[in-house]
DNA sequence: ACCTGAACACCGTTCAAGT
DNA sequence: ACCTGAACACCGTTCAAGT
């Protein structure tokens, strides 16, 4: 006998960004998502294979949110630059999951895409990958160091942020 | 009656250093530390607080080893840049949880020091800090992209690598 | 003083039984 | 077909009792 179904993939996925941000990474668990869409949990093993699978597939919800605003974003690396920022300081949990969890590549090239578009615009098609993963590289560890406090002492980090930004732009222009 | 020490926060955190990178980080439980080191896990408790702290003392103690490392490098960039390359992969899960666990500062600025001093020389006192945030960054998201395996396709890393240090280094200098 | 077994709470996961 | 309670294994943590 067929039943209706109770809760959903989507629902499931959008439980697990909200409740990292409020619990952190280790609040992600089983019961926890459960009881947020509303389930016993060992029903969410009808759509997860366990809770690894539901962490990638949370952090492949941040990474596709964050290919979506990249996408928007255009083809200027200053402005893809602070926003990129502005995700990650949105969602400083989803951000960090985004590392630590191991995401499907096509989810990472969608958003790698935006940025390895703008530099072939920069400086042209032979380097464009090598300049992406300069540029992405620097945006992604300063985030990754502000948002876990390694920046607590000393200096103004939006100042080392546009900073590095102007850097890294004039490197690449030269 | 006192009774002779079986164990020590040294071994401890040596041993939670060698179960990570064998492992992985899910695989620091208190168990595996204990029988690591020959005493029941009720036992770790003498020394450490609870898990979480067990885990910022193993990536305090990979921080420390880093600087180590760091301070013998001398005040090359590209020397330091391919030493913090080279213990990250000699190390992989010590580096990642050097950035997943609240180190004290005091640890985090020692390994900071070599970098910064290298930069004020590169670029004078009153950037050396944006400098070394900048130079920082760029290598902490380097490494973490190339372990976290987003460099899976295309591209040869290690060209990626010296390409991004070049710019990095003209960046500095210009 | 340090170590341990026992106990408890909590979590991930499986599965037979419900609808 | 999906959902659930019950069950099991495993882990973090506490604590009284041992030496």
């Amino acid at each position: 006998m067929p039943t209706p179904e109770r809760t959903s993939i989507d629902a499931i996925v959008a439980a697990g960004q909200e409740i990292i941000e409020v619990d952190g990474p280790a609040g992600l668990t089983m019961q926890a998502v459960a009881e947020r869409v509303g389930v016993r949990a060992p029903s969410l093993y009808k759509r997860v294979r366990d809770r690894e699978a539901l962490r990638v597939a949370v952090a492949t919800a941040s990474v596709d949110a964050l290919a979506t605003e990249l996408e928007a974003a255009g083809d200027d690396l200053s402005t893809l630059a602070r926003t990129y920022r502005t995700f990650a300081h949105a969602h400083p949990e989803g951000f960090r999951l985004m590392f630590n969890a191991a995401v499907p590549h096509e989810a990472l090239e969608r958003s790698a895409a935006p940025v390895i578009r703008a530099c072939a615009t920069a400086v042209g098609e032979a380097d464009a990958l090598d300049a992406a993963r300069l540029f992405t590289a620097w945006a992604t560890g300063f985030l990754q160091m502000e948002l876990s406090g390694a920046f607590r002492l000393g200096g103004d980090v939006d100042r080392a942020f546009e900073y590095g930004l102007r850097r890294l732009l004039a490197s690449l222009a030269g």
